[in-house]
DNA sequence: ATCCACCTTCCGACCGTTCGGTAGACTATG
DNA sequence: CATAGTCTACCGAACGGTCGGAAGGTGGAT
């Protein structure tokens, strides 16, 4: 009997997710057959409906999961309101792109395929990523409302944010040459620059990162 | 016989390609059948290969439409070296974001579904968008040798702002209450302080704005 | 007579999904 | 200790349906 030890081999269960997270990413859900993704995990496709009732069931637990994952991340960061909305929408930002990084393929599946779910899945997601998308966008409001921000437009100033997040998904390769950190700081620095913060107070920031 | 006329009504080919490129956009190149494209036309499938020979030919031609409409638009105002790159990028930029909003669908399917083009159409794909891609990186890069910007990494800088702007035309959902020359005006000043420079130079940006 | 734009018909391949069944491991009962 | 029942994990085969695409015909305009 397995000991239920930490470094112990994945279930099957798991390893289907992961292998369908990445092809999902890369093929795009369409793109991608369950007799591929079978193929890939090293099983027939009809085990495959032993571990999920259906192609969009597995979309739907890999998007899930990741909300799951990201949204009391951010959520704790972005509820601090005693610190500096600047510092905490910088703070959130590294968390996201951070968590992007290393989980590529699932934080692409969530923002690339989402839009595959059949409409009884597609409530819960939509409900899902609005409830994320408004953490960013409370703190971006908060933030022009109080004058720490140039731009004027919350929506517009969001769509800019997240959008550049969610382009580093797609363009993203691995390289050793940046850690994910690095790049996450550098990509807050811009999105904070370009909200209007004329330069990025160090001091709030470091505050809010422990 | 067509008078060749101005406003008269668009040939089927372009009715094809036009319906394509919505559909596309809305349903992902993979999620959307032949047989769905012909209903939306009003024609029947097989009379879509009287006009393209595949589908995969249909998504190149949207792709390559798009291309050569944007490219030479962008290359004119990259080229005009005399004048602050700064202004520049930042007019490039408006005429990216104009052009996304008002091709909406043509420009979606070149930033999103030019993946899904085969070995034989990708080779020429791959070659104009990095083309496209490096007329923005390369002014980047030469707004930081010449000290106009505060960030260091030009490949990250691009992927922060071309990401950016695929983010825009995922999430833009067409509304009155604002022109697309403002909403490309407000996303490049956002990229251009994003870069850091400090606040945005009206002058330059003017200039450069015939 | 030719050609274009469109049609009907059809094809093999593949799609997501279901079903019936099997091998093995665990558990409870005697 | 044997045995019967139950559970998990998997498989081969097949389902109805849809996919991209080919072949060949029809009717109108030139």
């Amino acid at each position: 009997m397995s000991q239920e030890g930490y470094p112990s081999e994945p279930g099957t269960g798991e390893r289907i997710r992961d292998t369908a997270a990445a092809l999902f990413r890369q093929e795009g859900f369409n793109g991608t057959s369950m007799q591929d993704l079978a193929t890939a995990v090293g099983i027939t496709k009809s085990s495959l409906y032993h571990h999920y009732a259906s192609k969009q069931a597995l979309l739907a637990d890999i998007i899930a999961s990741t909300m799951n994952l990201v949204i009391p991340l951010v959520r704790e960061t972005a509820a601090a309101t005693d610190l500096p909305v600047s510092g905490r929408l910088h703070r959130s930002l590294v968390l996201h792109v951070e968590e992007s990084i290393l989980e590529l393929d699932y934080v692409a599946c969530f923002a690339e395929e989402g839009r595959f779910l059949s409409s009884d899945f597609m409530a819960t997601h939509q409900e899902k990523k609005d409830q994320y998308e408004r953490l960013f966008r409370d703190m971006i409001e908060e933030g022009i409302d109080k004058g720490e921000f140039l731009v004027q437009d919350s929506a517009l100033a969001a769509m800019a944010i997240l959008g550049m997040c969610d382009g580093l998904i797609r363009r993203y390769r691995p390289t050793g040459d940046r850690l994910p950190s690095e790049i996450a700081t550098v990509f807050a620095d811009t999105a904070l620059r370009g909200l209007g913060q004329p330069e990025v107070d160090r001091v709030a920031v470091a505050e809010v990162a422990r």
